[in-house]
DNA sequence: TTGTATGCGTTATCAA
DNA sequence: TTGATAACGCATACAA
């Protein structure tokens, strides 16, 4: 079934049928209903591919999240579900490609088969090569976390910086002066991966100007990993009253260290962080913590990219978010 | 860059570039070679739209998942990465459909705009509406899960009904006497999801079939409610001496509420059931389980998908897996 | 208000 | 071994 057919039944010319269906030439009342009617009693659509040939777009959008083998923590799962979520408000498909090497087929395909208006990148490192070739093709795109250089493009992050050094001195206020920062996996940090380093710098500059003594461990994104990371701070340095975390998915082996080693939360032992709001909810007690804030991160990320794609030659454009410290239950005064 | 400008380069027609592409016609190793020198210099790569209207296939095809609303569960997440990397291993891309009820806008972009060649349907319930709307537009579809009718199309499955089964008998050669069934949400269960549905029924033939005492209870997917659910359930009926369950996201508090009652895993209770890999070895003790074989499901999806895309006509082929039940440390003689 | 004709970039058929 | 050319289904500039 092709608009041919329906302008065939409709006793109309293909264009008419065209026009009818995207309005911008006026059609009579009376075509116009008889078209769609007989459009209705068909079920006719137009062919995606022809139209985004003739268009010279798809109407579909790239999703660039990391190959298969990594694990994808929920963090950024519930990424993907939000940014599907965004797109289809806009209209927008999304085409998932999982890469993370440079020479990636299927990212090759989303970018120079034009299969996609523009990608979102997700997962970027302080220097990434995915960010490097979309800017040398030309494809409009945005990234979730931002790079190192000024070369950055569009994108909205989150200011891990900023926030951990908050959450430290937070424990400072409360009077804390052994604090531990349990951070991403040491590759995450060796590769240059955002969040990780710059939670470091962050807790690093804030410990420093507090005169706070400062442990800073990376830890697997697994619960169990959390577990064996706690046990072993704890054993070097039991002189640690509080912890700073980025790893959301160890905080359920922490608690666990932590109740095995007597260290109750919060009378005994503070923890706060940034952290995915889902995550900060099931700690034992509630976690005190920097709810990343997925969704608006994932609706902002969707509207910059529908922008770019309107408006390639425009500036870029940045979002750096801070959300509050949702105070819960998991700091309290240092003992 | 288009087909035309990589032919005028190479001094030669479009329809020789095409063929030097895809090596269905004889060319002549030199001019190949030019073409193919030609190609690289420019990166030029054919567009997938016009390529995909002159085929008459996308070489994509949709991933239909639940809508963003609903939590993602680990497992079904672990399908969506699965099916990715094993689309990318046939050359095809995946268009995410974030799709649950019938009229959903994605959803009937995907199918009638000939967007992709194929389906693949997650979360199927007993009687789905979008299995029968895809059995009804024509476009190839497998579905992970199956439904009730006979017109249910490919689809591959875990044997949830013969697994919980299976564990229900091993419990009970270990002399257990009353059992619990922790199933998915109240909800899932009402709305004809398969796996709740049929771990629901295999449970209860087991248990009458060996005299056990059962009790089925359903809990939703959160670690939160799986505390409660265990409490309650001892509460109740404290004669239970062991579990089994499908839901593996309530396994953590599972865990911890069986630790508060006294109840050590697998001494004093044994818990077992059919669940994610990770999350049985996330358990503590190690949890004796049927892992969700999450990559060979997502493989065999694809390679069915494939398959029925080739041959439209063929009939429907079906997958019931049914994997070994791993023996770790959850479970024990009753005392 | 509507119809005709052209182009979008490929693949594939028909000639040579 | 290669070249011209007709689809593929739609959008749109140009006519009427």
């Amino acid at each position: 079934m092709n608009i041919g057919e329906i302008a065939r039944r409709a006793g109309v010319s293909r264009s008419t049928v065209s026009y009818a269906l995207s309005g911008k030439r006026t059609v009579s009342e009376v075509t116009r209903r008889r078209i769609l009617q007989v459009i209705d009693e068909v079920g006719y659509r137009p062919n995606a591919s022809a139209r985004a040939l003739a268009e010279g777009r798809t109407r579909t959008i790239g999703l660039v999240i990391p190959p298969a083998g990594r694990r994808l923590t929920p963090v950024q799962l519930g990424f993907v579900a939000s940014i599907v979520a965004a797109a289809g408000r806009h209209e927008l498909d999304v085409l998932l490609s999982p890469s993370g090497g440079d020479h990636d087929r299927s990212f090759e395909r989303l970018i120079s088969g034009r299969r996609v208006d523009g990608v979102i990148l997700t997962e970027v490192r302080l220097r990434d090569a995915r960010a490097a070739r979309l800017r040398r093709s030309g494809v409009p795109f945005v990234s979730i976390g931002h790079t190192a250089g000024a070369e950055a493009g569009c994108w909205v992050d989150l200011d891990y910086e900023g926030l951990i050094a908050r959450c430290v001195h937070h424990l400072a206020d409360l009077g804390h002066r052994a604090v531990a920062l349990v951070n991403r996996p040491q590759e995450f940090l060796d590769s240059g991966y955002g969040p990780a380093s710059r939670a470091l710098s962050g807790f690093t500059a804030a410990a420093a100007e507090r005169s706070i003594e400062a442990t800073a461990v990376c830890c697997p994104d697994e619960a169990t990993a959390g577990e064996t990371c706690v046990e072993d701070l704890l054993s070097i340095r039991p002189e640690i009253t509080a912890i700073v975390t980025v790893n959301e998915v160890a905080l359920p082996g922490m608690e666990r260290a932590l109740r095995r080693l007597g260290r109750a939360v919060p009378e005994r032992f503070s923890v706060t962080g940034v952290v995915g709001r889902h995550w900060a909810e099931e700690f034992h007690p509630p976690l005190t913590a920097a709810d990343v804030p997925v969704t608006e991160m994932a609706d902002r990320a969707v509207a910059l990219l529908v922008e770019r794609i309107a408006t390639p030659a425009a500036p870029d454009r940045h979002v750096l978010l801070t959300p509050p410290i949702s105070l819960r239950a998991s700091t309290a005064p240092a003992r």
